[in-house]
DNA sequence: GGGGTGACAATTC
DNA sequence: GGAATTGCCACCC
């Protein structure tokens, strides 16, 4: 039988892949990704993958559950989170992004994107 | 094996 | 919307 620390393993890259499959011009929730990466409740795992982890992970997409952003107001971090949002094209609004945007569901996805043209 | 920590979440006032 | 509280689970000492 597997041993459980490959399990650990297995769980980061399902979740980093999960961040990677964020598009442009969407933002998810830490419990979000969690979730749908197949891991409910591990928000916190979530968080510290795009801490630690060195690959290029749209962090920026990544935003808490009330939309607010996940670091204070000010740090360089979450300045330039805004930015990179805005450039992608989400809207922000008193450091809180649209409903529509944050109620992003790859199934809502594929339904406004793709047939919108 | 125990205790504190955290790029969180949900609930409540 | 904001602040406080509790639950959660992997990680580090």
């Amino acid at each position: 039988m597997p041993k459980d620390n490959k399990q650990s393993e297995r769980m980061t890259q399902e979740i980093t892949a999960t961040i990677r499959a964020i598009p442009a011009g969407c933002v998810a929730s830490y419990g979000q990704l969690a979730e749908m990466a197949g891991y409910p409740g591990r928000a916190r795992l979530v968080g510290r993958i795009l801490r630690e982890s060195d690959e290029p992970l749209p962090w920026h997409r990544v935003l808490r559950s009330n939309r607010q952003s996940a670091f204070p107001a000010g740090s360089e971090l979450h300045q330039k989170q805004v930015q990179r949002l805005l450039d992608e094209g989400v809207l922000f609004i008193s450091g809180r992004v649209p409903k529509k945007t944050f109620e992003w569901k790859p199934d809502l996805d594929a339904l406004l994107w793709g047939p919108l043209s």
